[in-house]
DNA sequence: GCTCTACTACGATTTTAGTCGTAGTATTGT
DNA sequence: ACAATACTACGACTAAAATCGTAGTAGAGC
Protein backbone atom coordinates (compact mmCIF):
# COMPACT_ATOMS: atom_id res chain seq x y z
CA UNK A 1 0.00 0.00 0.00
CA UNK A 2 2.77 2.41 -0.65
CA UNK A 3 3.17 3.21 -4.28
CA UNK A 4 1.03 6.09 -5.39
CA UNK A 5 0.62 6.33 -9.14
CA UNK A 6 3.59 8.71 -9.13
CA UNK A 7 2.84 12.34 -9.84
CA UNK A 8 4.50 14.28 -12.59
CA UNK A 9 8.17 14.94 -12.02
CA UNK A 10 9.40 18.46 -11.45
CA UNK A 11 12.03 20.04 -13.66
CA UNK A 12 14.91 18.83 -11.50
CA UNK A 13 13.49 15.38 -11.28
CA UNK A 14 12.97 15.25 -14.99
CA UNK A 15 16.60 16.06 -15.67
CA UNK A 16 17.56 13.07 -13.56
CA UNK A 17 15.04 10.84 -15.24
CA UNK A 18 16.37 11.82 -18.65
CA UNK A 19 19.78 10.55 -17.65
CA UNK A 20 18.43 7.28 -16.32
CA UNK A 21 16.25 6.75 -19.37
CA UNK A 22 19.19 7.36 -21.64
CA UNK A 23 21.91 5.54 -19.78
CA UNK A 24 20.08 2.94 -17.77
CA UNK A 25 20.76 2.45 -14.05
CA UNK A 26 23.26 4.90 -12.58
CA UNK A 27 24.84 5.71 -9.26
CA UNK A 28 24.28 9.07 -7.62
CA UNK A 29 27.86 9.91 -8.46
CA UNK A 30 27.25 9.25 -12.13
CA UNK A 31 24.14 11.39 -12.14
CA UNK A 32 25.86 14.15 -10.27
CA UNK A 33 28.76 14.26 -12.66
CA UNK A 34 26.47 14.30 -15.65
CA UNK A 35 24.31 17.08 -14.26
CA UNK A 36 27.27 19.16 -13.31
CA UNK A 37 28.32 19.44 -16.91
CA UNK A 38 25.40 21.75 -17.43
CA UNK A 39 25.15 23.59 -14.16
CA UNK A 40 27.03 23.44 -10.87
CA UNK A 41 25.13 21.49 -8.24
CA UNK A 42 26.16 20.06 -4.91
CA UNK A 43 26.39 16.29 -4.68
CA UNK A 44 24.01 15.97 -1.76
CA UNK A 45 21.38 17.99 -3.56
CA UNK A 46 21.28 15.36 -6.27
CA UNK A 47 21.33 12.60 -3.70
CA UNK A 48 18.47 14.12 -1.77
CA UNK A 49 16.41 14.61 -4.88
CA UNK A 50 16.89 11.01 -5.90
CA UNK A 51 15.93 9.81 -2.44
CA UNK A 52 12.76 11.85 -2.63
CA UNK A 53 12.06 10.44 -6.06
CA UNK A 54 12.40 6.96 -4.67
CA UNK A 55 9.94 7.73 -1.89
CA UNK A 56 7.53 8.91 -4.53
CA UNK A 57 7.86 5.75 -6.52
CA UNK A 58 9.67 7.25 -9.49
CA UNK A 59 12.88 5.33 -8.88
CA UNK A 60 14.07 2.27 -7.15
CA UNK A 61 17.57 1.08 -6.41
CA UNK A 62 19.82 -1.83 -5.78
CA UNK A 63 23.00 -1.99 -3.77
CA UNK A 64 26.30 -2.62 -5.42
CA UNK A 65 28.88 -2.73 -2.70
CA UNK A 66 28.26 0.41 -0.72
CA UNK A 67 26.87 2.28 -3.71
CA UNK A 68 23.24 2.56 -4.58
CA UNK A 69 22.35 2.08 -8.20
CA UNK A 70 19.18 3.88 -9.13
CA UNK A 71 16.76 2.93 -11.84
CA UNK A 72 13.77 4.72 -13.34
CA UNK A 73 10.48 3.12 -12.42
CA UNK A 74 8.24 5.34 -14.50
CA UNK A 75 8.30 5.01 -18.26
CA UNK A 76 9.68 7.73 -20.45
CA UNK A 77 6.83 7.80 -22.91
CA UNK A 78 4.10 7.76 -20.28
CA UNK A 79 5.81 10.57 -18.41
CA UNK A 80 6.34 12.64 -21.52
CA UNK A 81 2.74 12.13 -22.55
CA UNK A 82 1.46 13.28 -19.22
CA UNK A 83 3.64 16.37 -19.23
CA UNK A 84 2.77 17.07 -22.82
CA UNK A 85 -0.94 16.87 -22.18
CA UNK A 86 -0.66 19.29 -19.31
CA UNK A 87 1.54 21.68 -21.25
CA UNK A 88 -0.75 21.53 -24.24
CA UNK A 89 -3.75 22.51 -22.17
CA UNK A 90 -2.07 25.26 -20.24
CA UNK A 91 -0.19 26.89 -23.07
CA UNK A 92 -2.07 26.17 -26.26
CA UNK A 93 -5.58 25.73 -24.98
CA UNK A 94 -5.45 22.07 -25.87
CA UNK A 95 -4.97 22.58 -29.59
CA UNK A 96 -2.40 20.06 -30.76
CA UNK A 97 -2.42 21.59 -34.20
CA UNK A 98 -1.36 24.98 -32.88
CA UNK A 99 1.38 23.50 -30.76
CA UNK A 100 2.70 21.39 -33.60
CA UNK A 101 2.80 24.22 -36.09
CA UNK A 102 4.57 26.46 -33.63
CA UNK A 103 7.06 23.78 -32.73
CA UNK A 104 7.86 23.12 -36.35
CA UNK A 105 8.09 26.78 -37.18
CA UNK A 106 10.39 27.56 -34.32
CA UNK A 107 12.55 24.44 -34.39
CA UNK A 108 12.20 23.22 -37.93
CA UNK A 109 13.61 19.73 -38.38
CA UNK A 110 15.73 18.92 -41.40
CA UNK A 111 14.23 17.71 -44.66
CA UNK A 112 14.53 14.04 -43.80
CA UNK A 113 12.68 14.43 -40.55
CA UNK A 114 10.02 16.48 -42.27
CA UNK A 115 9.46 13.60 -44.67
CA UNK A 116 9.10 11.23 -41.77
CA UNK A 117 6.57 13.53 -40.24
CA UNK A 118 4.53 13.70 -43.40
CA UNK A 119 4.52 9.94 -43.62
CA UNK A 120 3.41 9.73 -40.04
CA UNK A 121 0.62 12.20 -40.61
CA UNK A 122 -0.48 10.19 -43.61
CA UNK A 123 -0.76 7.12 -41.45
CA UNK A 124 -2.88 9.03 -38.96
CA UNK A 125 -4.89 10.55 -41.75
CA UNK A 126 -5.84 7.29 -43.37
CA UNK A 127 -6.80 6.00 -39.98
CA UNK A 128 -9.14 8.94 -39.65
CA UNK A 129 -10.81 8.69 -43.01
CA UNK A 130 -10.62 5.10 -44.22
CA UNK A 131 -12.03 5.96 -47.62
CA UNK A 132 -9.30 3.79 -49.12
CA UNK B 1 15.34 51.10 -15.48
CA UNK B 2 12.43 49.03 -14.32
CA UNK B 3 11.24 46.63 -16.92
CA UNK B 4 13.14 43.42 -16.90
CA UNK B 5 12.63 41.35 -20.04
CA UNK B 6 9.76 39.64 -18.19
CA UNK B 7 10.40 36.06 -17.15
CA UNK B 8 8.18 33.23 -18.17
CA UNK B 9 4.77 33.23 -16.54
CA UNK B 10 3.82 30.55 -14.05
CA UNK B 11 0.77 28.36 -14.52
CA UNK B 12 -1.53 30.73 -12.66
CA UNK B 13 -0.18 33.71 -14.49
CA UNK B 14 -0.59 31.97 -17.78
CA UNK B 15 -4.24 31.29 -17.14
CA UNK B 16 -4.74 35.02 -16.61
CA UNK B 17 -2.77 35.89 -19.70
CA UNK B 18 -4.87 33.51 -21.78
CA UNK B 19 -7.97 35.46 -20.79
CA UNK B 20 -6.42 38.80 -21.59
CA UNK B 21 -5.08 37.59 -24.91
CA UNK B 22 -8.48 36.24 -25.84
CA UNK B 23 -10.71 39.00 -24.56
CA UNK B 24 -8.50 42.06 -24.56
CA UNK B 25 -8.23 44.36 -21.51
CA UNK B 26 -10.21 43.20 -18.50
CA UNK B 27 -10.90 44.27 -14.96
CA UNK B 28 -9.88 42.09 -12.05
CA UNK B 29 -13.51 41.33 -11.54
CA UNK B 30 -13.87 40.07 -15.08
CA UNK B 31 -10.81 37.88 -14.75
CA UNK B 32 -11.96 36.56 -11.43
CA UNK B 33 -15.36 35.62 -12.74
CA UNK B 34 -13.88 33.87 -15.74
CA UNK B 35 -11.38 31.90 -13.69
CA UNK B 36 -13.98 30.88 -11.20
CA UNK B 37 -15.87 29.00 -13.84
CA UNK B 38 -13.09 26.45 -13.84
CA UNK B 39 -12.02 26.41 -10.24
CA UNK B 40 -13.03 28.33 -7.14
CA UNK B 41 -10.59 31.08 -6.29
CA UNK B 42 -10.80 34.05 -3.97
CA UNK B 43 -11.02 37.46 -5.59
CA UNK B 44 -8.00 38.88 -3.83
CA UNK B 45 -5.89 35.96 -4.96
CA UNK B 46 -6.51 36.95 -8.54
CA UNK B 47 -5.96 40.60 -7.72
CA UNK B 48 -2.67 39.89 -6.00
CA UNK B 49 -1.45 37.74 -8.84
CA UNK B 50 -2.24 40.44 -11.35
CA UNK B 51 -0.46 43.04 -9.24
CA UNK B 52 2.59 40.83 -9.14
CA UNK B 53 2.39 40.35 -12.86
CA UNK B 54 2.35 44.09 -13.31
CA UNK B 55 5.43 44.47 -11.15
CA UNK B 56 7.13 41.92 -13.35
CA UNK B 57 6.23 43.77 -16.49
CA UNK B 58 3.78 41.25 -17.85
CA UNK B 59 0.78 43.54 -17.55
CA UNK B 60 -0.02 47.16 -17.31
CA UNK B 61 -3.24 48.88 -16.46
CA UNK B 62 -5.32 51.96 -16.86
CA UNK B 63 -7.90 53.41 -14.53
CA UNK B 64 -11.51 53.54 -15.45
CA UNK B 65 -13.28 55.23 -12.64
CA UNK B 66 -12.16 53.34 -9.58
CA UNK B 67 -11.52 50.15 -11.50
CA UNK B 68 -8.22 49.09 -12.94
CA UNK B 69 -8.31 47.67 -16.40
CA UNK B 70 -5.40 45.33 -17.02
CA UNK B 71 -3.77 44.62 -20.31
CA UNK B 72 -1.23 42.02 -21.38
CA UNK B 73 2.14 43.54 -22.14
CA UNK B 74 3.81 40.39 -23.35
CA UNK B 75 2.77 38.88 -26.64
CA UNK B 76 0.99 35.57 -26.82
CA UNK B 77 3.16 34.06 -29.52
CA UNK B 78 6.43 35.15 -27.97
CA UNK B 79 5.36 33.78 -24.62
CA UNK B 80 4.20 30.51 -26.07
CA UNK B 81 7.41 30.16 -28.03
CA UNK B 82 9.51 30.73 -24.95
CA UNK B 83 7.54 28.21 -22.94
CA UNK B 84 7.57 25.77 -25.80
CA UNK B 85 11.32 26.00 -26.23
CA UNK B 86 11.86 25.38 -22.58
CA UNK B 87 9.42 22.49 -22.49
CA UNK B 88 10.93 20.99 -25.60
CA UNK B 89 14.40 21.00 -24.08
CA UNK B 90 13.37 19.70 -20.70
CA UNK B 91 11.01 16.99 -21.82
CA UNK B 92 12.05 15.92 -25.29
CA UNK B 93 15.72 16.72 -25.27
CA UNK B 94 15.18 19.45 -27.83
CA UNK B 95 13.84 17.17 -30.55
CA UNK B 96 10.90 18.92 -32.16
CA UNK B 97 10.21 15.88 -34.28
CA UNK B 98 9.73 13.68 -31.25
CA UNK B 99 7.47 16.17 -29.56
CA UNK B 100 5.39 16.67 -32.66
CA UNK B 101 4.89 12.99 -33.31
CA UNK B 102 3.91 12.39 -29.74
CA UNK B 103 1.52 15.32 -29.72
CA UNK B 104 -0.16 14.14 -32.89
CA UNK B 105 -0.33 10.57 -31.71
CA UNK B 106 -1.85 11.46 -28.39
CA UNK B 107 -4.15 14.27 -29.48
CA UNK B 108 -4.73 13.54 -33.12
CA UNK B 109 -6.44 16.42 -34.89
CA UNK B 110 -9.26 15.79 -37.32
CA UNK B 111 -8.66 15.11 -40.99
CA UNK B 112 -8.98 18.74 -42.03
CA UNK B 113 -6.37 19.88 -39.57
CA UNK B 114 -4.07 17.10 -40.62
CA UNK B 115 -4.31 18.36 -44.17
CA UNK B 116 -3.40 21.83 -43.00
CA UNK B 117 -0.42 20.42 -41.20
CA UNK B 118 0.79 18.58 -44.24
CA UNK B 119 0.51 21.73 -46.28
CA UNK B 120 2.43 23.62 -43.65
CA UNK B 121 5.16 21.01 -43.57
CA UNK B 122 5.39 21.21 -47.34
CA UNK B 123 5.98 24.91 -47.11
CA UNK B 124 8.73 24.36 -44.57
CA UNK B 125 10.10 21.53 -46.63
CA UNK B 126 10.44 23.49 -49.82
CA UNK B 127 12.10 26.24 -47.86
CA UNK B 128 14.63 23.71 -46.64
CA UNK B 129 15.48 22.15 -49.97
CA UNK B 130 14.85 24.72 -52.68
CA UNK B 131 15.52 22.23 -55.47
CA UNK B 132 12.42 23.60 -57.22
C1' DG C 1 43.98 -2.53 13.35
C1' DC C 2 43.91 2.23 11.83
C1' DT C 3 43.19 5.92 8.91
C1' DC C 4 41.44 7.97 4.85
C1' DT C 5 38.15 8.15 1.48
C1' DA C 6 33.80 7.62 -0.71
C1' DC C 7 29.67 7.12 0.01
C1' DT C 8 24.64 7.74 2.23
C1' DA C 9 21.34 9.82 5.65
C1' DC C 10 18.90 13.54 7.14
C1' DG C 11 17.84 17.88 9.15
C1' DA C 12 17.55 22.61 8.05
C1' DT C 13 17.27 26.52 5.18
C1' DT C 14 15.95 29.26 1.20
C1' DT C 15 13.08 30.42 -2.41
C1' DT C 16 9.01 30.80 -4.88
C1' DA C 17 4.29 30.11 -6.10
C1' DG C 18 -0.06 30.33 -4.56
C1' DT C 19 -3.41 31.73 -1.46
C1' DC C 20 -6.15 34.37 1.69
C1' DG C 21 -7.81 37.84 5.32
C1' DT C 22 -8.08 42.34 6.83
C1' DA C 23 -7.92 47.13 6.18
C1' DG C 24 -8.42 51.15 3.56
C1' DT C 25 -10.81 54.11 0.11
C1' DA C 26 -13.71 55.90 -3.38
C1' DT C 27 -18.34 55.90 -5.24
C1' DT C 28 -23.24 55.30 -5.29
C1' DG C 29 -27.83 55.78 -3.64
C1' DT C 30 -30.86 57.65 -0.32
C1' DA D 1 -24.32 63.76 5.04
C1' DC D 2 -24.35 58.83 5.79
C1' DA D 3 -24.44 54.13 5.06
C1' DA D 4 -23.79 50.44 1.94
C1' DT D 5 -21.19 48.84 -1.78
C1' DA D 6 -17.35 47.74 -4.73
C1' DC D 7 -13.20 48.08 -5.37
C1' DT D 8 -7.74 48.07 -4.36
C1' DA D 9 -3.61 47.55 -1.23
C1' DC D 10 -0.83 44.77 1.33
C1' DG D 11 0.89 41.86 4.85
C1' DA D 12 1.10 37.21 6.10
C1' DC D 13 0.66 32.35 5.72
C1' DT D 14 1.14 27.68 3.53
C1' DA D 15 3.06 24.31 0.71
C1' DA D 16 6.35 22.58 -2.21
C1' DA D 17 10.71 22.59 -4.65
C1' DA D 18 15.37 23.08 -4.44
C1' DT D 19 19.47 23.46 -2.11
C1' DC D 20 23.08 22.72 1.15
C1' DG D 21 25.84 21.41 5.42
C1' DT D 22 26.87 18.22 8.85
C1' DA D 23 27.10 13.73 10.57
C1' DG D 24 27.43 8.94 10.20
C1' DT D 25 29.32 4.57 8.14
C1' DA D 26 31.29 1.03 5.27
C1' DG D 27 35.21 -0.33 2.77
C1' DA D 28 40.07 0.22 0.73
C1' DG D 29 44.76 0.68 1.40
C1' DC D 30 48.50 0.76 4.32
Amino acid sequence: MKNKPSNSPTASELSILQLLWTNGPMSVKDVHEALEQNKPVVYTTVLKTMQVMMERGMLDRTSEGRKHIYNALIAQTATQDKLLGSFLDKTFGGSAKKLVMRALGQHTPDANELEELKAYIDSLDSAKKPKQ
